[in-house]
DNA sequence: TAAACAGTTGAACAACCGTTCAATTGTTTT
DNA sequence: AAAACAATTGAACGGTTGTTCAACTGTTTA
């Protein structure tokens, strides 16, 4: 750990920026890292398809793979990551596994970045 | 390209979960690729802090560099990404580049994302 | 009890991603 | 015209991540 401070650019009207930049305040680093840790659980394609089936109702891990014709494992590691996050939920019913979405905020949320792509 | 269909797991249950899972239409594989990338887009906490600067308005590179501790280079590389996804935009202005949200809808995104972590 | 089945897990590999570094562009100042 | 400055760019490096594969767990069926 010999890093010192690297030394950063002042830029000519920091006089004046200065006294606007050094009045905000941000939010601890952690919550920077849980918002984007958040924001990456939907950041996968094979995530989004997973909550887009889970939109419909519940669903057995089987079916979700059938659906996306995709293997059980990888399904079965996506849907650790969404679990984890609380983005969906399970209940256990003789050999299955049926998953569903955790609340239904999440379709707000899905939507408004479908909205962002569209416009 | 020797790959064929993968056999795909069928559960017992399939006979009766076929009549829901087949009517289930899904979009496109691009539609969730644009929106997987949006998300990740998000996903980075550099990219929410720099977002999050801009909040409370417009801001240089140089400004954004010092506030975040990091180098010039680091906030240029993901200013081009959040550009590139219409999360900014920016003005010239000298030997400046001065950046600013692109719209107000990105405040409302980020804070169902909040809202989703605190809950 | 043994076989079949639904699902999970961990290791391994390739693809992707964020930062650093050095070189470069374009503008302003001297 | 030269020097200083704000910003961008591309290559390179290390760390992260998604899928595959094989082994495993737990439940149900024969």
């Amino acid at each position: 750990m010999t890093n010192e401070h690297k030394a950063l650019p002042i830029c000519d009207s920091h006089e004046a920026h200065h006294e606007i930049i050094d009045k905000i305040e941000l939010p601890d680093d952690e919550h920077f890292f849980d918002l984007a840790e958040f924001f990456s659980v939907m950041g996968d394609s094979t995530r989004i398809k997973i909550l887009y089936l889970l939109f419909e109702g519940e669903m057995c891990v089987c079916d979700i793979s059938e659906k996306l014709g995709m293997s059980m494992s990888a399904i079965s590691h996506q849907l650790r990551v969404l679990k984890n996050s609380r983005l969906v939920k399970y209940r256990k019913q003789g050999k299955s596994v049926i998953y569903s979405l955790h609340d239904d905020h999440i379709k707000t949320i899905i939507n408004m970045g479908v909205e962002h792509i569209e416009e």
